[in-house]
DNA sequence: TTTTATATTTAGAATAATTCTAAATTTGAC
DNA sequence: GTCAAATTTAGAATTATTCTAAATATAAAA
């Protein structure tokens, strides 16, 4: 990529971070950039090692609250389908997430209009507000079965 | 209760444990009594408190083990809507769970035919295999609405 | 009913993920 | 450039859970 273009690219990233409300900062900048670049759901420590290689200084401190900020805004969301590590994904339209519980994969399942949840018709007792759902699917990937 | 209706109470307890193919103890039976008893799903540890109201000398370690060994036999199901710890729920139909984000309750949300996974066609990709699902839904519940 | 092999229970240590704290640094606005 | 406010940091603290190895209880056989 030239120089131009990737500054270009950098910018758009900076504009976005910046359209959310968060204050711009090398270390962000970083972490969504990590984020960005390999969605495979990676855990806080994840990010840390990958972040590293690029900024060799961060502490995995800052990699929790920058999370934590990418997570308040919005542009990143957390993933809690098992009993380990929350992981993290950059991908906010209505998905499912299957894990595989062979090797621990977890990929996105997109969801076509019919399965959403507001057209599949659950229903809440009253006074009860939705404001977020999570559908994790558990089960053996193609990589894993026998 | 009148003893003769407790003691039969407490054999179709046993009966129910033994069918799985598990050993028969005294803390299990404990352990189950105290999460049929208040289907709150409960973490490990409020577990653990109810169960040491009835046997004062019961460990934590054992009500881990036992949670253990009743969701390894079916009997019990682990919830993981949060990233809090580890919820526990007898309910062993098909549902959807609701966590309160203020007051941090779990209910259950029982599906219709309609809801259920194998009828709202989410396709994965060729090769994988689903064994279980969960949904978390996840709002305000009516206690706690303004 | 006693014996015996095996599984369960236990206290306490260990681990893992995350949060907290308070000092140092960086950022954006002026 | 200055400055207040927010961010970053190392390291300690916390929380949930798992591990370990010794003591005990259980189920089945004798």
């Amino acid at each position: 990529m030239r120089t131009a273009e990737k500054q270009n690219k950098k910018s758009r990233l900076d504009e976005k971070l910046k359209n959310r409300g968060l204050k711009l900062t090398r270390r962000r900048r970083l972490v969504y950039e990590v984020l960005l670049e390999k969605k495979d759901h990676p855990t806080a420590d994840a990010v840390f090692f990958r972040a590293r290689k690029k900024q060799p200084d961060i502490s995995i401190a800052t990699v929790y609250n920058c999370l934590d900020a990418l997570v308040k805004c919005g542009l990143v969301r957390q993933v809690k389908v098992d009993k380990n590590a929350i992981r993290y994904c950059t991908n906010l339209t209505e998905h499912a997430h299957f894990v595989c519980e062979i090797c621990g994969a977890v990929i996105d399942i997109n969801l076509n209009g019919a399965e959403k949840l507001e057209n599949i018709g659950i229903k809440l007792p009253k006074g009860f507000r939705i404001k977020d759902y999570e559908i994790a699917l558990r089960g053996v990937c193609c990589g894993c079965k026998i």
